[in-house]
DNA sequence: ACCTGAACACCGTTCAAGT
DNA sequence: ACCTGAACACCGTTCAAGT
C-alpha cells in the first residue's frame, strides 16, 4: 500500500482510539500494535504520528485535562486578575470556596469518566498544555482571593490528591461482594461489606461530597484566621 | 541443576526482591524474567511459589499495608468494641479525630514509602488480608465512637481517597524545573512553579497536613452537628 | 517439591523499502 | 510524508524433563 493519497491516521484518531481502549480494557490494553490494529494499520504506523508510546500517552491525558472546566476562575485564560479581589478581612462573603466547589466537581468527573488513566495523569502536569493551565487557573485565583502564595500551593496540591484518590477507583467496588469473605472472626465490623459494591456509585458520591464539603469548611476556617492575624 | 537440597526461593525473599525493583525503577520495569534474574534463578522458577504475576503483586501489596499502625484504634484486633464507646452529645472531648490523624500519617508514611505500587493498592482492598484488617478497624472505630454507619463508609472512603492520592505522586515533583515551561503568555502565575521540584518534600508534606487537618476540622463540625440533631 | 530450557503468543521500537 | 514487512530484544506463561 505505502503511503496513502489522503494519510490514514491523524494524532487526533490515534488519541481517541487510545483512550477508548484504555476505557475499555485497562492501561495494560493499550499496546501499540493492539491500537494500530483497532485502527486497521500495521504497528509501526503510529511512529509516524508520536515519538514514542510514552508522548501519545501524554497526548490522551491531556485531552482528558482539557475537559476539566475552569470558567469559574474568570473568563480569560491569560489576563490575570479579572475578578474581584478577595478580602480576607471579611469572611463569609469570599467566592473562592464556590469555585473551588464547582471545579473539583468537574475535575472529578472528568478523571471518573477515565479511571484507568489516572495513574498517569496523578504523576503531574509534566509539560501537558492543559494540565499546567489548570494549575494556573487554581493558584491565580487563590492568590487573587486572599490567600498567601505559600498556602494557595498547598490547597493545590491537597485538592489534587483528593480528587485523583477520588477518581483512580471506587472505593466501593473494591470490597469484593462475595459474602464469605469477610470472616466475623478476622474482620468484625465487615459483615455489611460484600453489600457495597452494589451502592458503588451512591457510596463514591457521597464520600467525595461528604470530603469536599469538610474541606472547604476546614479551609474556610484558616481563611477566617488569615485576617486576624493580619 | 533440577530441585535443590534448600530451596532457592521462598514467597518472602520473591516479594522483597519485587518491591525493592518497584521502587527502584518503577512498575513497569518489574517482569518475572527481571525478578527471576535478580534472584539467579530461571523465569519460570516464580510460578512454583506464584500462580502468576497478579498474585504476586497482590502479595507485594499487602506487605506494604501491613507496615500501616492501627494500634490507634484499639489493642486487640478482633475483640471490637474495646475502647470507650463515643459520646456524639458532648463534642470537643471526642477521640476520634486524634486517632483518624495519627492512623492517616502512618497510612500515609506506609505509602509514600512505595510509591510506585500505590496505583496497584489503590484498587480497593480485595482479598488482602492487611487491607481488610484497615478497612475493618476504621470503620469499627468510627461506629464505637458514634458516627451512623452510612457516614463512617463515606469517612473510610474519602480518608483513602485523601492518602491514596498525596501518596501516589510528589506535586512538586511533578512541575518541571526548567524555567523556560511556564511562559508568562500561557500561564501568568506560574512564574515560580520551577522552584517546586526543589522544595519537593516540604510542599507535599505541608499540602497533606494542611489537607488533613481542615478535613478532620469539617468532619469535626458534622459530629456536633450529629447531636444536635437527636 | 522445585528447579531448568524450550516454546508460544505477545510486546516497543528501528529500519529499509515503497509511493 | 506516511505507510509496509522484517527484524531485534524483550514480555507472561506453559510444559516436559530432571532430581
Amino acid at each position: 500500500m505505502a503511503r496513502p493519497r489522503t494519510p490514514l491516521l491523524s494524532r487526533e484518531r490515534i488519541v481517541a482510539a487510545a483512550l477508548r481502549l484504555i476505557d475499555d480494557e485497562g492501561l495494560d490494553a493499550l499496546s501499540t500494535r493492539r491500537l494500530a490494529t483497532e485502527l486497521s494499520v500495521s504497528g509501526p504506523s503510529l511512529y509516524n504520528h508520536f515519538a514514542t508510546k510514552d508522548e501519545l500517552l501524554d497526548a490522551v491525558v491531556d485531552s482528558v485535562m482539557g475537559e476539566v472546566d475552569l470558567s469559574m476562575f474568570g473568563t480569560s485564560g491569560s489576563s490575570g486578575t479579572t475578578g474581584v479581589p478577595g478580602v480576607p478581612g471579611e469572611p463569609g462573603r469570599a467566592a473562592w470556596p464556590e469555585a473551588l466547589r464547582d471545579w473539583a466537581r468537574s475535575y472529578r468527573a472528568a478523571l471518573a469518566a477515565h479511571p484507568n488513566i489516572v495513574p498517569v495523569l496523578a504523576q503531574g502536569p509534566g509539560r501537558r498544555p492543559n494540565a499546567l493551565r489548570l494549575a494556573d487557573a487554581v493558584f491565580g485565583h487563590l492568590v487573587d482571593s486572599g490567600w498567601p502564595r505559600g498556602q494557595a500551593t498547598r490547597i493545590g496540591a491537597l485538592m489534587r490528591y483528593f480528587v485523583t484518590g477520588s477518581a483512580l477507583a471506587s472505593f466501593a467496588a473494591g470490597f469484593p461482594a462475595d459474602a464469605e469473605v469477610y470472616d466475623a472472626a478476622d474482620y468484625p465490623h465487615l459483615g455489611e461489606a460484600h453489600r457495597l459494591a452494589g451502592h458503588r456509585g451512591a457510596v463514591d458520591e457521597g464520600a467525595f461530597e461528604t470530603g469536599l464539603e469538610a474541606l472547604l469548611d476546614g479551609l474556610a476556617l484558616r481563611y477566617a484566621r488569615l485576617a486576624e492575624r493580619s
